[in-house]
DNA sequence: AGAAACTAATCTGTCAAACAGATGATATGT
DNA sequence: ACATATCATCTGTTTGACAGATTAGTTTCT
C-alpha cells in the first residue's frame, strides 16, 4: 500500500534530514526554504510561501530567523517597493552545500537495502510521479522549473 | 533527487488523505490511529503511542476525541487494570472502510501519470525500501506485520 | 505480607507554532 | 484622483506538544 510505504519512508527521511539540518533554524522546513532560495531566482516572500505551502505570516518570522543567522538577506525589489527579494548570503550558500551533502549521504543510507539498479529505477519513477502529482497552478511552475534553471532534477 | 520527489509526493498524498479523512478527528493522524486500532489486535494506549510515534499524553486527548465520536472504545484490560485496550466500534470499522476506499482512490489518482506496470514497480520498490528503512525495534514489528495479519501489503 | 520500585493513563501548566484579521506602504486600473 | 488590490508585518487568539506531577494498579524484593 502506497500510504504505508510513503509514511514510513518520509518519517525516516524527515528524521534523518532533521538531524542533518539541526544547525539550521526550523529543521527540515528551514532546509527547504534555504534550498528554494538558493536554487531559484530570488523569490519574493509571498512567492516563496506559496511555493512551499507556508502561511505568509509564518514566512515573516521564519525569514527573520534566517536573516538573523546571516543565511539570507531581504533586498528591496527595485521594481516594487512593497516586495522583498530573498537572496542567499555566501554563508548561506556554504551552509546549504554542507547540509545538502549530509542529506545526500542520509538518503543513500536510507536506500541502502536496495541494489543500485533498483535504486535508480525507484528514483526515476518517484520523480516522474512527483512531477505529475503537483496540482493545478503549481504544475506550471514545476514544468517551468524542470525545463529551466533546475539543479534538482 | 530523492528529497524533492518524496517531499512533493508526500505533500500531495497528505493533502488528499487529509481531504479523504476530513470526517475523522485529527485528519491524517486520526486516520493512522484508527487504522492501527482496526488492523491490529487491541493495543494499549502506550503501545499505540509507541508504534505511531506519538506522545502518551497526546494519545490521551486524541483518544478522548475518538471515543467521543463513537469510533473507538476504551476497555479495561482484564489482565492489567491499569491498562486500556483500544477497540474499534462497528461504526469505527465502517468509517475506516469508507475512508480506506477514498484513500485508495486518491492514491490511484496520485499515480495516474504512471503506466500500470511502472506503478506496480514503484510500489514494490517503495515497499522494499520502507521495510528496510524502519529502524531498530520497529523493524521487528514491521517484519511480524508483513508476515502475519497485514492487510496493507 | 509489606514496602519500594515501577508502569499505565491522566491532569496541569507552559511554550511555541499557526492562523485570522487589521495595518501601513505601495501599485494598478479607471 | 480615487477606488481597489497586493506585499509584508503586527496583534491577538487558538491549537498542539511536551515536561512534570498525580492517581491507580502491578511487580519485585526481602
Amino acid at each position: 500500500m502506497l500510504g504505508w510505504s510513503l509514511t514510513v519512508l518520509l518519517r525516516e527521511w524527515s528524521a534523518r534530514v532533521e538531524d542533518a539540518s539541526r544547525d539550521l533554524p526550523h529543521g527540515v522546513r528551514g532546509y527547504q526554504v534555504l534550498s528554494a532560495v538558493v536554487h531559484d531566482a530570488p523569490p519574493t516572500q509571498a512567492a516563496l510561501a506559496a511555493r512551499l505551502g507556508i502561511d505568509r505570516t509564518v514566512m515573516t518570522y521564519l525569514l527573520d530567523k534566517f536573516e538573523g543567522c546571516g543565511l539570507l538577506e531581504r533586498k528591496q525589489d527595485p521594481a516594487d517597493r512593497r516586495a522583498r527579494r530573498i537572496v542567499p548570503t555566501d554563508h548561506g550558500r556554504r551552509v546549504l552545500a554542507e547540509v545538502d551533502a549530509s542529506v545526500a549521504r542520509a538518503e543513500d543510507a536510507l536506500l541502502s537495502t536496495l541494489p543500485p539498479e533498483d535504486r535508480r529505477v525507484l528514483l526515476a519513477l518517484l520523480e516522474h510521479a512527483a512531477a505529475g502529482a503537483a496540482p493545478g497552478e503549481d504544475r506550471c511552475a514545476a514544468v517551468a522549473r524542470s525545463a529551466g534553471l533546475t539543479q534538482e532534477a
